[in-house]
RNA sequence: GGGCUUGUGGCGGAAUUGGCAGACGCAGGGGACUUAAAAUCCCCCGAGGAUAAUACCUCAUGAGGGUUCGAGUCCCUCCAAGCCCA
């Protein structure tokens, strides 16, 4: 499919001419740093024109380099970049690297080659292969996550969060001395303890608990033969993903941040944002809130009591029985000394189960409801009967209070717990509409009535506010909004991530490493393999040198902590998603050493939020939600100016590829198979396999390395397939042999506006032009102005390729008309519309040019044809001038010799008419 | 189980948002040019019927129903696929 140069035309478009164009102008733009962008307060920047700030999520440069489905977002966030720029904007539309994380880690320990060193590399090979892509990144901003410049204020970020507290009243982040001043004056009260009767010792905890950055212990999967936490995902069964090694939970000390004190402004922001639906709503999902009640649980026989959340206070009347999380504190108590009816050692085995088994697993429907009884009864408040009190590990102490009060008659896990173990089953609710199985909706209240009150007839709502009345009159419980979000584990015991700015005393308090002591570099290790261990052991505690030091050394504040104590690092280091939860406020001032962000530059780039980010779908909730977090916390504490870091939001379609699946459903790598006469078949066993679409990926072979579409094609056909191929958003197989579609468009294209055999700009570009490629020219400006804002490329391509055949057709194009042709086409092939931009005898660059317009004019014809139907289906056309009047159009119509002669014997009803479009005649 | 999204020729996909379904491209068929091929240019290309042929007719946007002069588009039910939450 490739073409060659022909001996007759030799100046025939082909990838040879394509990559030599396209190398020599990447060149020039590269000398001529036409993508440079200043900044507000720079020489010639006009701070006056409207801004544009087009980002595309950074990538995280892998081993193995690209592949086509990498750029499909970037070619697309470079196409409206470039409209944008020829349409009058300051366009930022920057690049860099997302290169702290564990592949890069886990491949240093594969090879035994220090992880900065391959991801150099990697960084190398992605830039190289984008440069080649023709993107109009603005280069002189790039940064990696890893360049000590840059987490050095990620470290700066870090430690404002450490120095703040969440002001509930105000609902903002503020500096901690804020909250240190409220206490002392009296404007905040301690409870049970006054402030001014605290010691040191509590004060400081006091103050460390209210941090939005805060150590906190949380349970992690640890695995002692990899030597590391994981992650839920990395666990399956109770043992390793990798390896199958037991992994077992354990409470660790960790760091955390508090961005569930944001929750509702997380949440109720979203209004703000124009982002996908599906988008906005895992984030409503991933935040979770809900509204019901605490209600206090009364155990008459041990004067104890336990404290439930619930979304349904008004199926109060349906609790049967109560469960505990195994990792409840109550039930330690119950280990240590059992109640009658509670079987000890059974409790004590059952929970130490429970406890290492992954939250997933305890609560998938499927599983058996398992469960062991406490021997303790509590009282139903509303009924004043007596519950059992069970222990199951359907029950998970990160939701709630780890305590639930169950409904079987209206939850399902409750529902199978209860008949699992023969417990009494009321029923409280009754469906509106007839209902199978367990019902859980909205009803009418029923069986709830007692000698204290009674909510029977009541809708749900009415009868959840009654019995929150009800129970916060009599103190047994408060309504409460709950989050499923949770506050989020920052801490990694990793080697290859930001290390924390914080040291620790011999007392094991902590104190920050203070502003202008940063970055604390990363130290270099020779070994990154994990220690085996019972307890988890940051690889960061092998650099013993580093480990320990002073105050002074590590760069405490004198203040604080004498310069000679001896002092240790934070070992654990900062997740993966650190470093780009802030990266599009530094591409603002990328370079800046004096602050995170130039104000100046921040105020008039990030105004009114990013103008459009463009990503994966796959991060929808946490990088997303991380990044927003960070970005409200900035806010708050005044060092940004918006709210929001990301106003338009969009992700780019995955790119998918063909796979073949034998008949037992078993998929077939794509260099096994052969094709004949449009079927496949396996080459060894000669099965017909039928062709599906698939992930891209190594095993079934069936990747595609853009690097090949460009030597084979060159890259502006490349970047027209992958826009040409769908809507940008939808995901799309990639098929190699529809390239070839669009590469002779160019070659089209090209011939237009090149005589083949001399190489230079045709001479009939000098003639008359014709009207109707003139009409055409403006009907594709005018489809290309309107589809590029809407991100819709694969309709403006075609109607490009339209306008070509169109001008093919006619045999002549102007001088003008290429130039306006070139412009329009600028955005999408970027070279071959500058080769064609100079043969043509333009000087400069296509890319700094204006954005051509239409006249409307061009646009409507004097004449428009229009269908005529009968009953809703075409009989005929008739020809009218373009807005003649309804009646005229009728009448016209009616005069059809076709139309006529199928209305004889019909008695016309109504005539509807749409202007220029259609005509409706009612008739029978 | 709940929520969201999607379903259109052999394939990727269009359809001004309720107005001629299938733009544009791929694949396929035919023709011109050529000694021949490639390249290029032109024509055909949803299914079925009818005709000597043209005109023409019927069906068709996952399935079924509804609203409307008119439905790929709006409403209801169902089916299938994908994603998210359980």
């Amino acid at each position: 499919m490739t073409s060659k140069p022909q001996k007759t035309v030799v100046h025939r478009y082909c990838a040879e001419v394509a990559s030599e164009l396209e190398t020599r102008w990447q060149g020039c733009w590269k000398n001529d740093a036409i993508y440079s962008i200043g900044n507000p307060g720079d020489q010639g920047f006009d701070e006056s024109k409207p801004k544009f700030y087009c980002l595309d999520m950074f990538p995280y440069p892998s081993g193995e380099g690209l592949h086509v489905g990498h750029p499909v977002g970037y070619i697309g966030s470079d196409i409206i970049s470039r409209f944008k720029r020829m349409s009058g904007y300051n366009v930022l539309h920057p690049m860099g690297w997302d290169a702290f994380g564990l592949p890069a880690e886990q491949y240093a320990i594969e090879t035994g080659v220090h992880p900065a060193i391959t991801t150099k590399k990697a960084i190398d090979t992605f830039r190289g292969q984008l440069q080649r892509i023709g993107f109009c990144y603005d280069w002189s901003r790039e940064f990696a996550t890893i360049d000590p410049n840059y987490y050095k204020w990620t470290q700066w970020i870090w430690l404002k969060a450490y120095n703040s507290w969440f002001d509930p009243k105000s609902k903002t982040a503020k500096p901690i001395q804020t909250l240190l001043d409220a206490l002392d004056c009296g404007e905040i009260v301690c409870e049970p303890i006054p402030w001014e009767s605290m010691g040191e010792e509590s004060k400081r905890a006091y103050i460390d608990d209210h941090r939005l950055a805060y150590l906190g212990m949380q349970v992690v999967n640890w695995c002692p033969k990899l030597g590391t936490v994981l992650a839920n995902e990395e666990v399956i069964d109770g043992k390793s993903e990798r390896g199958d090694h037991p992994v077992f939970r354990r409470p660790l000390k960790q760091w955390m941040f508090r961005i569930t004190a944001f929750a509702d402004r997380l949440l109720e922001d979203l209004d703000t944002l124009d982002w996908p639906q599906s988008t906005l709503r895992m984030q409503q999902e991933w935040i979770g809130r809900s509204e019901g009640a605490d209600i206090d649980f009364t155990i008459p026989d041990c004067e104890k009591s336990i404290r439930v959340y619930t979304t349904r206070p008004d199926t109060l009347f349906g609790v049967t029985f109560m469960v505990l999380a195994p990792e409840h504190p109550l039930v330690d108590e119950l280990i240590a000394s059992p109640p009658k009816g509670c079987n000890g050692n059974k409790l004590s085995e059952y929970v130490k189960e429970a406890r290492n088994r992954a939250d997933v697993d305890r609560m998938a429907d499927t599983k058996e409801k398992t469960g062991v009884f406490s021997g303790l009864y509590a009282t139903n408040p509303a009924t004043g009967n007596r519950i059992p009190v069970w222990i199951a590990d359907y029950v998970l102490m990160g939701y709630g209070h780890g305590a639930i009060m169950a409904v079987p008659a209206h939850d399902q896990r409750d529902h199978d717990f209860a008949e699992a173990h023969d417990i009494e089953i009321v029923e409280v609710v009754k469906p509106n509409i007839k209902t199978e199985g367990c019902f859980s909706g909205h009803g009418t209240a029923i069986n709830s009535s007692s000698d204290y009150l009674s909510i029977n007839g009541l809708q749900t709502p009415e009868a959840k506010q009654k019995i929150i009345t009800w129970l916060e009159e009599n103190n047994i419980g408060v309504a409460k909004i709950n989050y499923r979000l949770r506050d989020w584990l920052f801490s990694r015991q990793r080697y290859w991530g930001e290390p924390f700015p914080i040291v620790f005393d011999g007392e094991g308090k902590h104190y920050p490493i203070s502003e202008h002591s940063l970055p604390v570099k990363l130290p270099n290790l020779e070994d990154y393999t994990p220690a085996e261990s019972d307890t988890p052991q940051p690889l960061l505690a092998k650099a013993t040198d580093w480990l320990h030091t002073t105050a002074g050394e590590a760069g405490v504040d004198p203040s604080l902590l004498p310069p000679d104590t001896p002092v240790t690092r934070e070992t654990n280091t900062m997740p993966g998603w650190a470093g780009s939860c802030w990266y599009e406020i530094r591409f603002c001032s990328p370079h800046d050493n004096n602050r995170f962000v130039d104000k100046d530059s921040e105020k008039y780039w990030m105004g009114g939020g990013i103008d459009l980010y463009v990503g994966g779908a796959e991060h929808a909730v946490l990088h997303l939600l991380y990044a927003r977090f960070w970005h409200k916390l900035l806010f708050d504490l005044g060092e940004v100016t918006c709210n929001e870091p990301f106003q338009k939001l969009f992700h780019q379609g995955m790119l998918t590829s063909y796979a073949y699946q034998r008949k037992n459903k078993s998929l077939v790598a794509s260099n096994l198979v052969e094709e004949r006469n449009d079927s496949f078949y396996e080459i060894e066993t000669g099965e017909e396999l039928e062709r599906v679409v698939a992930k891209m990926s190594k095993s079934l072979r069936n990747v595609v390395n853009p690097d090949d579409v460009i030597s084979e094609y060159g890259a502006d056909t490349l970047r027209l397939y992958e826009m040409y191929m769908g809507p940008l958003e939808a995901s799309a197989p990639w098929n190699t042999r529809d390239i070839v579609g669009v590469h002779r468009f160019l070659q089209r294209v090209w011939r237009l506006v090149i005589d083949e055999s001399t190489g230079n700009a045709r001479e009939s570009l000098q003639s008359d032009s014709s009207e109707l490629v003139e009409r055409s020219l403006h009907a594709t400006i005018a489809k290309v102005t309107q589809d590029i804002p809407k991100l819709s490329y694969n309709t403006a391509i075609a109607s490009m390729i339209e306008f070509v055949n169109t001008a093919t057709s006619a045999g002549t194009i102007t001088a003008n008309q290429a130039d306006s042709f070139v412009r329009l086409l600028s955005p999408f092939a970027p070279h071959i519309s500058q080769e064609l931009f100079s043969k043509i005898g333009r000087t400069g660059y296509v890319s700094n040019q204006s954005w051509p317009e239409f006249n409307p004019e061009h646009l409507v014809a004097d004449v428009v044809e229009m269908p005529v139907q009968i009953m809703g289906k075409v009989r005929g056309r008739i020809s009218v001038p373009t807005n003649a009047n309804d009646k005229q159009v009728e009448k016209c119509a009616l005069e059809n010799e076709n139309i006529s002669q199928l209305l004889e014997n019909l008695t016309v009803r109504k005539v509807i008419v749409v202007p220029n479009k259609i005509i409706n005649i009612v008739a029978n």
